[in-house]
DNA sequence: CTTGTTGTGTGACCAGGATCACTGATAGAT
DNA sequence: ATCTATCAGTGATCCTGGTCACACAACAAG
C-alpha cells in the first residue's frame, strides 16, 4: 500500500487514464493506493465483499464466472487504463462480488475506497462517464463471450483466444495447453489436437510450456 | 407516437420508475414518446443504429444475441420498469446496436430521443444512478446466462427455468414445449423428453399447451 | 362427426467434445 | 549425463444434445 510518490508516477497514471478533471486526478491521488499483486493470485474471488474500486495500472487481470461447485470460466481479460467494473458498485452498500478476478502478470492496481464513489459521482462529470464507460465495455465483452459459446465451435474459439493473447503478449505465447483448457473450459486433450491441426496447417508452431504463432 | 395524456398515465410511470426527481419527470413527460409495439416485432436489430432511450411501461421484451449468420440466442428479458441498458448510450455519437430486441408481447415504451441523455447525466443525480443501475442489472443478466450455458446441463437449465416461471405465473404455467425450446435455446424434442422425465418423478403434469408444476 | 391444425411422444442417428488410458517427449535438477 | 516431473499426442469410448422422420393426440371450425 503506497501512495503515488513521484511526479513520474502521477503524469503515467494522467496518461492511462485521460480526460478527467484535474480536481479529480488529485483527489485520485490522495485517495488511492497502490497495490501489488503478484501473478497468479487471486484479486476477488465470487462471493468476497467488495471494498473498493480497482483501476489496473500494469500488468493483465483475468476475469472468471465461477460457478459453485468451483468451475472457472474465463471470460475477459482488464488491461492497464481499465477498471474493474464489478468493483464499482455505486450503491454505497457493499456488494458481494459475483466474479473472480485474478492476476495474469504482475499487476499493479490503484484501490479506491468506496465511499469515494458516490462523492465522486456527484462532484465530477468526467468520473460518472468513466464508471459507465466501464459497464458498457464489460457488457459487450459479455456479449462477445455469450456470443462465443453459444455458436463457435471449439476451434473458433481456440483460434481467436490465440489471437487476443498474441495481440497482447506478441507471437510468442508461454501458455500450456492445460492452462488454455482452462480459459476456454475444455479439456487438455481437445486443445492437444485442434494445436496439432493448426500446426499442420502451418499456423504455429508448437514448443513445449509455448508456442508460436505464425499465421498473419 | 403519443405524448403523456393523462394525469393517470402520469402517475403510472412513476410508480414504474420511482425515486427520479421532480423536474427529471416533468421533462421525461415533456420529451418522451410513448409507442407500441404488436407482439413478434423487433424493436432493435443488430447493426441498427440506436436513435433513442427506451424505458419499457408495459409487456415484455426479449433480448437476443445475433451472430452474422443469423443465428439468435436468448439472453434475457426486460420487463416493465427496467430499460434497455443497450439504447443508454451516453456519448451522444450515436452507436450500433449489438443485440436483437423483439417485443414477446404487445409493449409499450417511452422513447426519449439520444440528445437528452447527456443532458440528464449532468443535471439529474438520479438519472445517472438510474443509468449505472441499468448497465449494472444487465451485466448481471449476462452473466447468470454465461452461468448457464458455461456449466448446466440442460435439465438443470430447464428445472430453473420452469421455477422461475412459476414464481412470476404460479404452478399452472402456459408454455408450449416449442416456446420453452425457444428461450432455452434448445429444441422441442429435447425439451419434450426432459419434461417427460420429470413427469415421471412426479415432478409435473404436461397437458397440452400447458403444465402444472408439483415439485416444491 | 370429420377434417385440418397445432402440439406432443419417440426412436434412430449424428457430431462435438469430454473422459479414460496410455505412450512418448523434454526441460531442468542432481 | 541421467533421472524425474511435467507436458504433449493419440486412440477408444461415452454422453449430451441436435436433427430427422414419423405417429399420434387434442382441439377448433365447418
Amino acid at each position: 500500500m503506497l501512495q503515488f510518490n513521484a511526479m513520474q508516477e502521477q503524469s503515467f497514471f494522467r496518461q492511462l487514464f485521460p480526460g478527467l478533471e484535474e480536481e479529480l486526478y488529485e483527489e485520485i491521488e490522495q485517495h488511492g493506493d497502490i497495490r501489488h499483486i503478484p501473478a497468479g493470485a487471486a484479486m476477488l474471488r465470487k462471493g468476497q465483499t467488495i471494498r473498493a474500486t480497482m483501476l489496473v495500472l500494469e500488468g493483465i487481470v483475468k476475469l472468471y464466472q465461477e460457478d459453485d461447485e468451483g468451475n472457472e470460466f474465463f471470460m475477459y481479460d482488464i488491461e492497464p487504463g481499465e477498471a474493474c467494473a464489478v468493483s464499482m458498485v455505486c450503491t454505497y452498500r457493499q456488494e458481494n462480488s459475483q466474479v473472480l478476478a485474478k492476476a495474469m502478470t504482475d499487476v499493479t492496481v490503484l484501490t479506491i475506497p468506496l465511499q469515494y464513489m458516490d462523492e465522486w459521482l456527484g462532484k465530477y462529470k468526467s468520473w460518472h462517464y468513466f464508471v459507465i464507460r466501464t459497464w458498457r465495455a464489460r457488457y459487450e465483452e459479455l456479449l462477445n463471450t455469450i456470443n462465443a459459446i453459444a455458436f463457435k465451435n471449439m476451434d473458433e474459439r481456440l483460434e481467436f483466444y490465440i489471437q487476443g493473447q498474441v495481440k497482447k503478449m506478441g507471437r510468442h505465447i508461454k501458455l500450456t495447453h492445460q492452462e488454455i483448457a482452462t480459459d476456454l473450459n475444455s479439456s487438455r486433450e481437445v486443445i492437444s489436437r485442434l494445436m496439432k491441426k493448426m500446426e499442420k496447417n502451418g499456423w504455429m508452431i508448437i514448443h513445449r510450456n509455448s508456442f508460436e504463432w505464425i499465421k498473419p
